[in-house]
DNA sequence: AACAAAATTGATCAAGCGTTCAATACCGCC
DNA sequence: GGCGGTATTGAACGCTTGATCAATTTTGTT
């Protein structure tokens, strides 16, 4: 048991002297960036050391074993999933308003794109569409200790949003919603089929991506019931 | 160059002799099991030897390095992409037809669907939706090769479908249904977010991801022109 | 200045990786 | 009843992997 996640000490307060760098966050970094570019088990401990400037042995004395440094990239971002969930509670206030589920959406899916504005939440956020797929035991801690407990409170909320389903249609709709907004946090590829006009990074897709949701959301109930707004009133109902 | 992947010869006609179990196909269908499963990183020729029942050696003597192995396995299942372009033709017909939307979107869901009825298509499901997402040069070879053509047939018949929105449009509409599909074959977790009350295999299930498409393309177009019937009529219009 | 704790390092380990190869078994056909 | 080619095999190759360790340097506190 080499060392177990400490912290640098303090705060260094000699006025002018270089202050040493972070290099356990430099690792942090390094491995989030890899993971999410190539997957777990493509990426070797020595490239992460590479990529952060630091030697191996390094790596294994902050961290422990390769699956425990995956694990704390998660942990490092468990913040922006309470930041959803805020979100959330602020969104689900009023349940009769008819807009609240275009606003439960967004509390779903904004946090997420704002998260992109960063390159490090950008690789987080391909990390989560592209690791979390797997049955892996990895993958399942991770699932379980961080976005279990939030997907539970988004059926809750989409059931109360769409009173004509049960809580289980509301769960159905998550999964596609979820997949909907995982699938373009890490798909490049509708660039090159929209023969370069869309751009991955357009903020304006995510408006694009919470009326296709809530749209979906609605059609995909059981008996479908269009309220009173077509969609969203973007421009005043006449 | 020990062998470049070539058949057993032809088929064998001695009536009654204990036909030879076919091995090469054997080990194709070990490797679409564990790549789909635990993705390609993870899984080792070893593995798939063993899971194949076959010596080590023997793989490599069919399908000459890992990554061919893994090309080979999409162009085995390659069919299954001409069969839901044939289906997309046949719904794509009428373009003025109400339901030619619906028509295409279930020509995209349908197949695929279908095909997890076996468990080999359940495997290839799943590896299209894990390992297609990322950058690897793999996955890119595999991608271009195989489903860009598809994809562009597809965003073509929405745009023809959903004439209020450009083809770029369609574009960012392909790529939302593309996700809401491929994480509904990934993902196990809608079982215990439901409590177990629905099951990932439900075939029920692809109706409803049929009208989340619907629903969701026709709301995430740029005016959103919501046409006459609210969706599909599954009843009659009143 | 001196000391204990924390940080850092190069070297090294056994295990497992993909791949290769020479040798053998099997087969249909003449 | 053997010949040519395909199928099959065990063993081995060189290399990389994740992990470990004793030794050294740096740091914060006396």
């Amino acid at each position: 048991m080499p060392a177990t996640r400490n912290a640098p000490t303090a705060a260094r307060r000699k006025g002018e002297a270089p202050p040493r760098p972070d290099r356990q966050q430099a690792i942090l970094l390094a491995a989030e960036k890899l993971f999410a570019q190539r997957g777990y088990h493509a990426v070797t401990i020595r490239q992460i050391a590479e990529e952060a400037g630091v030697p191996l042995a390094l790596v294994a004395y902050y961290y422990g074993p390769k699956q425990d440094l995956f694990h704390a990239v998660f942990a490092h971002w468990s913040q922006t999933i309470d930041e959803r969930l805020q979100a959330l509670e602020v969104a689900s206030r009023d349940p009769a308003d008819p807009q609240t589920l275009t606003r439960i959406v967004e509390a779903f899916v904004q946090p997420v794109i704002r998260m992109r504005s960063s390159p490090e939440g950008q690789y987080y956020a391909q990390l989560v569409g592209r690791e979390l797929a797997y049955n892996s035991e990895e993958a399942d801690r991770v699932l379980r200790d961080f976005f279990d407990p939030m997907a539970h409170r988004f059926i809750d909320a989409l059931h109360h949003a769409l009173p004509q389903g049960s809580r289980a249609d509301a769960a159905w709709g998550y999964q596609f919603a979820l997949g909907a907004l995982l699938h373009h946090l890490v798909d490049d590829r509708v660039e090159r089929l929209s023969h370069d006009l869309n751009k991955a990074s357009d903020p304006a897709a995510a408006e694009r991506l919470v009326r296709f949701i809530v749209g979906g959301l609605r059609a995909a109930m059981p008996i479908s019931v269009q309220k009173s707004q077509p969609t969203p009133p973007r421009r005043r109902q006449a």
